[in-house]
DNA sequence: AAAAATTATGCAATCGATTGCATTGTTTGA
DNA sequence: TCAAACAATGCAATCGATTGCATAATTTTT
């Protein structure tokens, strides 16, 4: 700890207050029973609206409270009413920008609900996203939403959770097989209407760099294309699979390139690997979009202000967040309501940019 | 909530399983207690590892506990030890890249230690960072790491935590006159090397793009600006205060050429509102760098991928979650120990890219 | 005016884990 | 051999809020 410091930051301590950080004591019912010379039950019923307690004990009972600032310890109501209020959520990484905006629509949806958000992060690892659930589970959260790693191939520790009757919804990358609520994006229907966007523009040599296909996403946008290039007469196509960064997207058409193979638009299932295409294509001083279009997915910050703007498909991050945390609230307040599982499905939207737009047609309009 | 189903997303009830999510009932020390005829303390004491009970037992109680998939109830422990496990997190917006990465680093510490992370969105507003603080006391959290909103400008709702002894740690924008422990970047060093590195390149008029300087962190950036410049001779310089967005940043420089004045250099304290400089210099036709320099703040993505690429300011955000964590950590461990407030200052980076590289100099390496 | 009904409150148990103190063996020491 | 020391466990109270079941006080009904 010490080397690093010295590499990286330095310390300062100010000399100001001493005293800090000795938690006092928080007022409890009981001693709010004292002071008014009532019962903690009393108080209680009082602050709970219980009917049997009188308007006029009622309002003593609360003016007294707000007065010496009592404020109801969580802790203690939801061990003995066995009900909690927070959710936790299990994500790959926190620090991209469609999880994040995933996050800050739930949590604003938690927060307009009372309860509050325990965020966890896999790292895109089985293992830890294990650990992860096993410590939600831990701090008895009351509901968990969950968008599986990149490496989850099994559903046993998701089965399990549901074997113990904790309430889960499933959003993005999913178990499909699993009866539990969803929230997920029209992978295929994007993909599809991407595609059909790049053969109306005249492409018809089309590559698809997909990701790994046992992930539900991938798979479906990799349907969608397929569907979409298979209705069309004379076109020609590949997929290329797991390739969904930067270096791998880069990597992989410099090697068609090079072997003379040059197609005219590419639909990537991740930005940053249409937006390693991209960098071989200025490197070939191929004309963007007319010798080769480019289709991203996400709609990262960056496709809108690189030049050419990349199109891509916006995945509704926020909204996907949002109806996640309203269907595990949902789910935790009604236990018995909704037995069936539900699934939402968003419909992403394609965000036409320079990088493929050929004909004379719209280019993006700010939303 | 229907009309906005219609337009958007459609639902797909699913048909499978019917008894999902009843929660089951856990296994408490009682129930292990019966099992092994035993008595619940000495299940407690067994489980962590008290010095008076037999190996043997312990043995005993480890096996039945796992046997049976028991979970220590952390609710019912706090309660009773007064000691939680989770800590909380209040930060203007989730969706940024900064903040998700100090988020990440944070919550990646916590994990190791044993801690859930509770994170609430202020959302750029005193009152609901108010709110948030207040949920947070609610949930029992048992310590706070706070970035403050554009619009705190006030400490009354910190001072009445501290009065409260609730462990604080402060990060990023801070209230500096506050006693509580705080992580920031070395904003008037960033922003020194940064005009430094300009002057280097020979600007000698030099732009900053400010942003509100009541807020720490401006202000720190604003002087370390003032500074350099004002070390050499014949250099002329403006600041612009509250220019922070794409917007501003492309309207005020806008306005100045139309009044004719080109400056040579810009500094700007945000990635964005550099952006917007740099939309207009392009419209303008000109040169990046070599008729106009320009340098942005917080590293964001996009910088290193736009043309031409921005010379920005990394802010070690993952660090700054650590340290505020182990910080913060530390604090609720040893609530003794630490009675002077610490802080941490970690060093930014320039990462030099094309954007101001005038002389035949570094450009960005790759880290 | 007594019985019945209603209203407002108190009592005491409970949620699950922890812990100071008491209790039961068992061992050591003199 | 008996007291003292020790080891291992049980008992019961506690953390703070909730809640079923009294109980007391008041009102209504007959």
């Amino acid at each position: 700890m010490h080397n690093f410091f010295y590499f990286c930051y330095y310390i300062i301590i100010t000399q100001l207050e001493t005293r800090i950080f000795d938690m006092k004591k928080k007022i409890t019912i009981h001693d709010l029973a004292k002071m008014l010379n009532m019962t903690a039950s009393t108080i209680s019923r009082a602050l709970n609206d219980h009917p049997k307690i009188s308007q006029e004990t009622k309002e003593l009972v609360r003016k007294k409270a707000e007065e010496v600032g009592y404020k109801r310890n969580l802790i203690a109501s939801s061990l003995r009413t066995g009900k909690g209020t927070t959710l936790g959520m299990v994500v790959p990484r926190i620090n991209r920008d469609f999880i994040s905006n995933v996050i800050a629509g739930a949590e604003r949806i938690c927060r307009e609900k009372g309860y509050s958000l325990i965020i966890c992060q896999s790292e895109e690892d089985l293992e830890r996203e294990r650990e992860a659930l096993r410590t939600l589970l831990h701090s008895r959260v009351s509901g968990i939403m969950i968008s599986i790693s990149a490496k989850t191939n099994t559903s046993e520790h998701l089965e399990t959770l549901i074997k113990e009757g904790v309430p889960l919804v499933q959003f993005d990358r999913i178990r499909p097989e699993l009866p539990t609520h969803c929230v997920v994006n029209d992978n295929y229907r994007a993909a599809y209407e991407a595609t059909q966007h790049l053969i109306d523009q005249g492409c018809r040599y089309l590559v698809h760099l997909s990701g790994p296909r046992y992930i539900n996403i991938y798979e479906e946008r990799c349907r969608g294309f397929i569907d979409a290039v298979s209705r069309v007469q004379n076109i020609r196509y590949e997929i290329v699979e797991s390739a969904i960064t930067r270096e791998k997207g880069y990597e992989v058409i410099k090697q068609m390139f090079e072997i003379n193979r040059y197609p005219d638009a590419i639909l990537a299932a991740s930005d940053y690997s249409a937006l390693g295409a991209m960098l071989v294509a200025k490197e070939k001083r191929l004309m963007i979009p007319h010798q080769i279009a480019i289709v991203g997915f996400a709609n990262e910050p960056f496709t809108a202000l690189i030049n050419p703007s990349m199109t891509s498909i916006d995945q509704k991050a926020y909204e996907i967040g949002e109806n996640a945390a309203k269907l595990l609230i949902d789910t935790v307040e009604n236990p018995s309501k909704i037995k069936k599982p539900t699934k939402i499905v968003l419909i992403p939207q394609l965000m036409i940019r320079e990088s493929s737009t050929i004909q004379n047609g719209l280019s993006d309009k700010k939303n």
